[in-house]
RNA sequence: GCGCCCUUAGCUCAGUCCGGUAGAGCAGCUGACUCUUAAUCAGCGGGCCGCAGGUUCGAUUCCUGCAGGGCGCACCA
């Protein structure tokens, strides 16, 4: 056992020996910091309160001491002071280490330099620390133990809570947005037979009651439809997808989307409803100015935002027409980007992937997709190549994807069975199930998805989605390093 | 999956180019100090230098492999 945790140890059976319980008891009647530094009062100097945080410096003064005292909404200094507290009280002091979290009583005063300071008169021991805290100015730098602990990267670094504080604001904003415009939340099935709704690959599960395999979603999608069918009209889930892909700055295997449907809209309804949406959030985090910065970039959310279809920047970007198969294969190949047997349309959205997405800082809808490649999706009615579909880009970021929803079980049909042939991976089964649900007739519909981790990250301007969940995937790292011809560690194994 | 980079004390980092068995600050311990602000002052402990091999009289340092992480690419949202 290292040094520091043994020296805690030590301070914690001192602790039990002069009758304190270092894990310590309710203590309600806290008040939060912030609200102690906003309420003091030169006029009322020495009135009481009462707070409890963690310790996260002491600064000893033989007989006095300062402590700062921190809780989720702010840090206060403490004094203690020998000759005004009582002799058990002192000693229960002289047995704190910093990161322990105590409660505290006194009167609120200001120091002779300015601060906001509490004299203490009782003090109470409510969690003993057995490890030590971060360094106190640096903080916790390491990158991967900042994500592994991420308790202690929130304790010690500031930027941190406040980006996780974001978050859950901006996942409250939207909840009541979409309330107030009549939505309700559900919730549909994580584990599925069949997973559908989008090509990821999925995790794969088993269930022993039921002797089957489950996938876990990459999508709600065909749920949340099914709904539409059963005459909930406007619904959306605001939960996990879990897709078995690649992880980068902007994926994790698993990931926040909103989805919602609203029957009888359209994807331009879904246009309009993300534009408010995203414009009423943003002012939540930076003021009332929509211009904000991301990765030292300037992107201004002022509405209207442009609305460009998906031919008119392949022409701009790519300097080729869409329908021309031949330049734009030939394109495709000098970008060395990979054949295997897929149809043109989607060879063509790989190239619009790679030399369009780069250049949309946006925020900028991208509108008409080819209907090839939206199986999902509803096509123009005057000309069936095209379908209803946009997606949103911020930063290069797509950020959302939205549809007139595809209801003709026919037509639905026929499309997932030509992804099933054209794409064996991801897709498992026909959800025959889901082709029964608007067989029965669902309403015309618009639908909408959000990736709220990227939202997130374009919101508090963090550069990793690793940034913006709590605990992002990383691979398990062994506690222990295996020792193979037992050099060391198990010494001398008899027999053999 | 591929490429580049990183891994030294609980934490933040030097040192490695040019091989000789490791340093600082914070944290810890002891002492001084009754309004401090990264408090200060004096002293003391603390290291499988990511892991495993190789080269060498000798490896934290050079080489190889592995592990974990970061970034980029690929896949995807």
């Amino acid at each position: 056992m290292d040094k520091q945790k043994s020296d805690r140890l030590i301070n914690l059976e001192a602790i039990k020996k002069l009758g304190w319980d270092p894990f310590g008891q309710r203590f309600a009647s806290a008040q939060p910091i912030k609200s102690v530094l906003t309420a003091y009062d030169p006029a009322q100097e020495g009135k009481p309160a009462t707070v409890a945080g963690r310790i996260m410096i002491i600064r000893q003064h033989g007989k006095t001491a300062f402590l700062d005292i921190k809780d989720w909404t702010g840090k206060v200094q403490v004094y203690i002071k020998k000759d005004k507290i009582s002799e058990p009280l002192f000693q229960l002091y002289e047995q704190l280490d910093m990161g322990d979290i105590i409660g505290v009583t006194g009167g609120v005063f200001k120091t002779k330099t300015g601060e906001i300071t509490i004299f203490a008169e009782q003090i109470t021991i409510l969690s003993k620390a057995l490890q030590p805290l971060p360094e106190k100015w640096h903080g916790l730098k390491d990158v991967e133990l900042r994500y592994r602990k991420r308790y202690l990267d929130l304790l010690t670094n500031e930027p941190v809570m406040d980006t996780f504080l974001k978050r859950v604001q901006i996942i409250g904003g939207i909840r009541s947005f979409l309330n107030n415009r009549g939505f309700i939340e559900v919730e549909t099935p994580m584990m599925q037979p069949i997973p559908g709704g989008a090509t990821a690959r999925p995790f794969i599960t088993h269930h022993n009651a039921l002797d089957m395999d489950l996938y876990l979603r990459v999508a709600p999608e065909l749920y949340l439809k099914r709904l539409l069918v059963g005459g909930m009209e406007k619904v959306y889930e605001i939960n996990r997808n879990f897709r078995n892909e690649g992880i980068s700055t902007h994926h994790n295997p698993e990931f926040t989307m909103l989805e919602l449907y609203q029957a009888y809209g359209d994807y331009q309804v879904m246009m309009d409803l993300t534009e408010a949406l995203i414009t009423t959030l943003v002012p939540m985090q930076s003021g009332s100015d929509l211009k904000i910065k991301y990765n030292e970039v300037d992107l201004n959310l002022n509405s209207p935002w442009p609305r460009k279809t998906y031919q008119e920047l392949f022409r701009q970007y790519v300097g080729l027409d869409w329908s021309d198969q031949n330049a734009v294969s030939k394109k495709a190949e000098s970008l060395q980007l990979d054949f295997k047997n897929k149809p043109y349309e989607t060879l063509a959205n790989d190239v619009f992937e790679k030399l369009v997405e780069p250049n949309l800082t946006g925020p900028i809808f991208v509108i008409d997709y080819p209907a090839a490649i939206c199986p999902l999706t509803k096509s123009k009615k005057d000309n069936p190549a095209v379908a209803e579909r946009f997606e949103l880009f911020i930063a290069q970021m797509e950020i959302a994807n939205a549809f007139t929803e595809l209801n003709d079980p026919v037509d639905q049909r026929r499309r997932l069975e030509q992804q099933l042939k054209n794409r064996a991976e991801g897709a498992v089964s026909l959800d025959e199930d889901f082709i029964t649900a608007l067989e029965h007739g669902m309403p015309p519909a618009g639908g909408l998805g959000i990736g709220i981790d990227r939202l997130v990250m374009i919101l508090t301007n963090s550069a990793s989605i690793r940034d913006v969940i709590l605990f992002p995937t990383l691979r398990e790292k062994s506690p222990v390093p295996p020792a193979p011809d037992g050099h060391r560690g198990s010494a001398e194994t008899k027999g053999g």
